[in-house]
DNA sequence: CGTGCTGTTGAGGACGATCAATGACGGTGG
DNA sequence: CCACCGTCATTGATCGTCCTCAACAGCACG
């Protein structure tokens, strides 16, 4: 019964460690057995204080949350969105003393696991593939944010559309099956770099050009095709086609 | 003889292991055992290519280089510099499929060290302290990252102050003596995301503010206090700290 | 029915890009 | 030794993007 949903819980795990080259079923039971499940994470609340992060590896297994740090001015830099299979705050395992000022927060209310940082180390040891994985989850995190420098430098209509394309990209590949990102402009704005006002603007443009629908309390892509065409974007950089095809993954819903 | 002269090339990889958290001798030493070391890598030279990447690891032994990419309209955009036992393209090592179009470029003339990747994937597999510490290393370069997306927020002035600032402490942090920082107004300009006028007009005013000497034709830190102020620098992200001070190396020079 | 959060609109101004040209320096070949 | 060339640094002027400030509208919530 507990066992039953925790099991459900963990399945965005399971599907995100076989992309991440986990083909091993001992490797992913492993792992899977380790993990703790923390249902109702409410929005805005912080998920590494939350759990005490220094001491556990954590993992979001539902819901919307971003990587981000406050500004001496106050403006909030959002780093990254983390979607269901994400493991968050990776920087605290291999560094736990760190002391980077980095928060990572709910954006819609959330579950996530966590993994004593002692227990997942042992379990690593006996399963590098495991270890492998991480890694590259890591890689691909920072794979975004060199593309998020490139990006910084276009206009704001395509640093917003290469945005929202990533993002849009991430859901596909997980099995969202519609095109609505869960995210308000004050988060894009945030993420993007680009005051909200101005964000409400290109919002605007791109309601105009036919690319999100006229819905003013949703962000949802109607034109996926001409949207990527704005951002330039070019998926290469999350090194899915990859890992997919490698390994035969399906891409559900 | 060539033992000898190699040893002297690897001692950049050594110290850098060591701040990474590889204190034992064995796995040192096992790791340094299978780099093949290359002099004369000239500047602009592709060090990517020359050592055809994908089927090695490689690391920065002497000079400096740049992790960049060609934007669509030509322009470079530079990710990231890289001094002495820097892990270079370490995205590489763990997606060797990746179609990423990212250039590792020798900014002065270089030697660097390459090991085979499946040479290093066993002897990993047999030291676990080394894979983590290729972990590290990686983790620092994302830290380094995100920390460029903040700074790309503020003006320029700040932005540069803290560009020039992040490569002072790198440098002091290796043991180099003096502060020139050898790049020109151009790789600035590209890592900083400026354009090579407004990045020469900065330069200018920090030579007014007494930061930067009036040597045209270096870039030469003269208040390195200052320089820091300006740029807003906190060196935490680089997790330089914690990891020397934890394992009490001594930065000489 | 107020209060807070988000989205929207307008006006003014600053920062930095772009274009164009010139200067300074080192290396090369005649 | 000088003429030439390529690279890098510098300067001026113009223009566009985006920020800031300020106000208001819509909606959900208690």
């Amino acid at each position: 019964m507990k066992q039953h949903r925790a099991e459900d819980a963990l399945r965005p795990m399971s599907r995100r460690l076989r992309t991440l080259g986990v083909v091993n079923i001992g490797d992913l039971q492993a792992f899977l057995n380790l993990v703790k499940v923390k249902h109702g994470i409410t929005r805005r609340e912080s998920i590494v204080s939350a759990v005490h992060a220094a001491k556990h590896a954590t993992m979001l297994l539902d819901g919307l949350a971003c990587m981000s740090t406050r500004l001496q001015d106050g403006c909030r830099q959002i780093y990254t969105f983390h979607y269901p299979g994400d493991f968050v705050a990776l920087h605290r395992y291999v560094f736990p003393q760190s002391t980077e000022h980095i928060e990572v927060e709910a954006l819609t209310n959330c579950s996530i696991g966590t993994i004593d940082n002692e227990v997942l180390e042992q379990t690593v040891r006996h399963h590098p593939a495991l270890g492998l994985a991480l890694w590259r989850a890591a890689m691909i995190e920072a794979s975004i944010f060199r593309q998020r420098m490139v990006t910084m430098r276009r206009p704001a209509l395509q640093r917003v559309a290469h945005l929202l394309s990533e993002q849009l990209v991430r859901r596909i590949a997980l099995g969202f099956a519609n095109n609505v990102i869960p995210v308000n402009q004050i988060e894009v704005a945030d993420a993007a770099g680009l005051s909200t006002v101005h964000t409400n603007r290109i919002f605007q443009g791109l309601r105009k050009l036919g690319v999100l629908s006229a819905n003013r309390h949703a962000v949802e892509v109607i034109n996926k095709k001409r949207l990527m065409e704005l951002g330039s974007f070019d998926r290469r950089y999350l090194n899915f086609r990859e890992t997919l095809s490698q390994w035969d993954i399906r891409i559900e819903g």
